[in-house]
DNA sequence: TTGTCGACCGAGCGCTTGCTTGGTATATCA
DNA sequence: TGATATACCAAGCAAGCGCTCGGTCGACAA
């Protein structure tokens, strides 16, 4: 797994933006191994040691970087979170039409969460409940944010929506967005942009102009 | 949890059906336990301790009646969709417009899923990966008979249905249901059919006549 | 040369885990 | 009365868990 975004251009003077501090470092390194097995085989069932050897170091050393094996989730948490917003502002900021902006958000998440960093968009789902109680709060300051760039967008071009409560169309997109890791690969003979012209198709009644 | 269906009539003559195995027999009970328990703390994090506790026994008296914690796992799995699959028939069968059954198949679908059997369905998902590869492959056999019911029930309202592959329909629609377990609440102010009604919307472009 | 620092090792502590074992109580039925 | 089966308890084992701790090593600055 990589955080990078997919290399679209091939001239060396613009490399693919780094955001997340899962890099080279010794932090990074852990973060990266770290996405992978609790998504693979499950936090709890994940042992340090496990962790430890992936990497290339011995259990003890993890806790010289983080503090406890929690700690370690919370970061993947909180590193895919913010890569994944600062994408969307990118794509939101890339679009002035209300739908074509909308779009846009739609394919990026659907990369996020059947592309590149599918692995750690996984664990915020599915080891939720592994965080602590103060754990979920700090991860969700950084969801909501999250959020409102969907709800803004889809606000933004209601009127040429299904007439659905933007809330709760949010909702119903982002359960096919979820729902596309089981079965969806972005290789396959369907394209992540056909896939989103699918979304769009179910989300939009009226013509655009 | 419970997995009678909801009583909607209060006449004595006719019972709620019960169609699972999860009855008040010992491992009926540790079945409606380990359900709850598998789903609210994880099945990892769950011990056999815990378990035996809320059911009322010593941990050790659990491998009376399961050879293993895992084919505890595997027995809610199997029960549940068995029941729900029940449920899906008896649904389709009191239909017959093609458009109407469809409806009938997801409202069912989205009380087993944000209703009555919500913890147990969320495992499904959730602890997929916790089975071995040869019970997955004995779920996966009901799994597939139970898809076949909604992938029948598209084809045959095709023709009155968005224009979407009935394969990739099911998932999109899926998702959607799958989705509601994180947000929906059918006590709340949207009620359960009102959602089917959204999601009926978003599936069909075409008046039913 | 000396001091400081981050990264890491290797051993192991205290505790919990899934599961086993030998035995007991009750009910059913011949 | 005695045989058989079900349901359960009390005790505990072997393995594995997250995490700690004292110490080593190389890089770099003074």
């Amino acid at each position: 797994m990589t955080f990078e975004t997919a290399a679209t251009s091939s001239s060396p003077p613009a490399p693919p933006p780094r955001v997340s501090a899962m890099d080279d470092s010794p932090k990074g390194r852990i973060l990266t191994a770290a996405a992978q097995l609790f998504r693979t085989r499950g936090f709890a069932k994940t042992t340090v040691r496990e962790l430890a050897a992936e990497v290339g170091i011995q259990s003890g050393s993890l806790f010289h970087h983080f503090k406890s094996k929690d700690a370690i989730l919370e970061s993947v948490m909180v590193e895919v979170i913010e890569f994944n917003t600062s994408r969307l502002i990118a794509a939101r900021d890339a679009e002035t039409d209300p739908v074509a902006r909308l779009r846009a958000l739609i394919l990026t998440e659907l990369n996020s969460i059947s592309g590149d960093t599918k692995e750690a968009m996984g664990l915020l789902v599915a080891e939720w409940d592994a965080l602590d109680g103060e754990a979920q709060s700090r991860v969700l300051v950084l969801r909501d944010r999250y959020e409102k760039l969907f709800l803004d967008a889809i606000e933004q071009a209601r009127d040429r929506l299904v007439d659905i409560d933007p809330f709760i169309l949010r909702r119903l997109i982002y359960g096919i967005q979820s729902g596309t890791r089981t079965w969806f690969n972005p290789d396959g003979p369907l394209s992540t942009s056909d896939l989103v012209d699918l979304v769009m198709k179910l989300a939009r009644d009226k013509e655009s102009s």
